[in-house]
DNA sequence: CCTGGCACTCTGTGCGTTCGAGTGCCAGCA
DNA sequence: TGCTGGCACTCGAACGCACAGAGTGCCAGG
């Protein structure tokens, strides 16, 4: 185990390296902290950390640097999640208390997070298969063809077309729309499928073809859906990674752009609590070199969703991860008002 | 006016610069184009060519690249419209065929015309007041609650809670939802506003409130969304504009992240046809290295919305136009299909 | 176990040189 | 008048080289 005063090294280093973005020496590192020791002493530290493969030089004759396994000690062991001042918890409640609609809430907390973060924030839509169904809704277009509308318990809205076999009656609509709602209303999107399997059978056999449709393009909504959607914003901060940024920033705004991987990234964050991923810990080859730290939100106890930011490794992590925290808490608060 | 020959050596120096991505000298065009000419022929039509401003050079003792007014007398007189390949017609198709929603159909244009042109792509979402009213549904959430939705005929569908002043009863909610439709239904959302004007005064005092109300938000949704959506990709494209891209990229990332910078880009296109805007040429200053190639698309003959590619002055503009163009249309006939 | 001292290793930088692509200009020719 | 070949000139990119400075590892001494 690394000795208290090592682990104090390990902390200096990465502050000054996540501020100067320049390798950091032992010399320097006396004079900015009060570590009480020499730069030798340092520098025999610093030899145990490197060993130990928290530190590595870029070259010999240079200071050090973290490595991923020393922002991971870090943030595990060496540093707290930083609290936001009081004018920045108002700015987000102001920014956020506006919100009309869904989307709304959710472009305005991305465009938020970017801002507060200074890094590239990416905002899941409240899930389907987590939130509970406020109301389903069907709209007759035109005689066999309807419109299903599914409205949850977060806002979030999805609309089906639906081709009918057959001319579906007002009379019959009124029903399945009325059957329908008391049997999943105040349900979750999860338990839905069985709570509609034997509809059909409830119908007169005529109108059974259309209630099926219905029901599997619900099913069919449900599962699609599942696959989740998401934004981001604040890609202009790529720019901020650091002197190599147009090596980096081609790969990372390449998995960006695919929400696949992105909701990979996002759904391996554990259900609760703040998950912190570090460079290569980061299963896509394009996000070796930055760090992920997402969290899950939701209206009441329970996550139905998660944001996170994507930034460079050498970022604030205490500062960082009081900024998505504190985010998701009000966007939580938002949602559950609405 | 300029002579045709001075006319080739500009098509040529643009043609090459666009390929090589380097200052093209006189021995090079000679060499590469048959221009039936020498050298030093064509160094004195250069110097023409530089006096008008056509095109410049970087430094003295280097080649010359187009100016903007360069591309501009490139994309008006020299080139045309260079139309796709077969299989690219038929990749299109594929691509957009399977669409199963308008959300869907935007995120598949984007990423086909950003994987076409390997340039940034931007579609607009089809504008509400040029759309028609295909339906408007009142859904009662609780007693004092509605959902208003709204559907177009491009199949986009917006929607809106609505808080009551006072509880609304079911037959009030039916005899409203019927009127509206009757009135709205098939007509262009920009009339809406003066075909419901008078509606609150054939209903009872009672429910006179809540009828204002739903209408003062219906009206107020056309107005909000009259600010159009917009979606981009292909963002990684960037890292394709050249060696000074680590310096270009900064401000067209931050102008894409502005949906209002986007839309007054796309705004600026004339109405019918394609827009080329070189370089300064765009007002945002951020995008003055950049050219914006914009079309309407529509359901019918008219454009209910638009669509583009941002990328570097140097582009290929013969192939860029081609493909935005058919884009475009295909997008156009699977909206009228839906 | 800490410290000061010392030799060593690199990188980054500035400077001068060379090389070559490209130009402008001019005299000659059709 | 317009095109061509020739020629001197310019200037940026590339290369080599020396040097300063930051940082290290190691060692002997407290």
């Amino acid at each position: 185990m690394l000795s208290e005063r090592r682990l104090e090294v390990l902390r200096a280093i990465v502050q000054d390296y996540v501020g100067t973005e320049e390798p950091v020496g032992s010399k320097a590192l006396t004079e900015r902290h009060s570590l009480g020791v020499s730069p030798a002493t340092v520098r025999n530290d610093m030899a145990v950390l490197e060993d130990e493969g928290f530190i590595a030089q870029p070259h010999t004759s240079a200071g050090r640097i973290p490595t991923d396994k020393g922002y991971r000690l870090f943030v595990d062991k060496l540093a707290g999640v930083k609290p936001l001042s009081s004018p920045e918890r108002r700015a987000i409640q102001n920014f956020l208390d506006g919100a009309v609609d869904l989307d709304d809430v959710v472009g305005r907390t991305v465009r938020l997070l970017a801002q507060l973060t200074r890094q590239v924030a990416v905002v899941q839509y409240p899930s389907l298969t987590r939130s509970t169904v406020r109301h389903v809704e069907l709209l007759s277009l035109a005689p066999a063809r309807l419109m299903l509308v599914l409205i949850t318990d977060t806002g979030r809205v999805e609309q089906r077309m639906i081709d009918c076999p057959a001319p579906f009656g007002d009379t019959s609509l009124a029903d399945l729309r009325a059957r329908l709602n008391s049997r999943v209303v105040g349900r979750r999107f999860a338990d839905v499928p069985q709570l509609v399997q034997d509809l059909p059978e409830s119908f007169e056999t005529e109108d059974r073809g259309t209630v099926s449709t219905v029901l599997s393009v619900l099913l069919e909504t449900l599962v699609e859906e599942t696959e989740e959607r998401l934004i981001i914003g604040g890609t202009s901060n790529l720019t901020r990674f650091g002197h190599d940024f147009p090596v980096m920033i081609r790969p990372v705004l390449e998995a960006l752009e695919e929400q696949v991987v992105l909701l990979k990234l996002l759904g391996e964050a554990t259900d609760s609590g703040m998950t912190v991923r570090i460079g290569h810990e980061n299963a896509h080859e394009g996000l070796n070199s930055t760090s992920v730290v997402a969290v899950g939100y939701g209206s009441g106890d329970e996550a139905v969703a998660k944001l996170g930011v994507v930034g460079p490794t050498r970022m604030d992590y205490p500062g960082t991860m009081g900024a998505v925290r504190a985010v998701a808490r009000y966007v939580g608060q938002i949602l559950a008002e609405s």
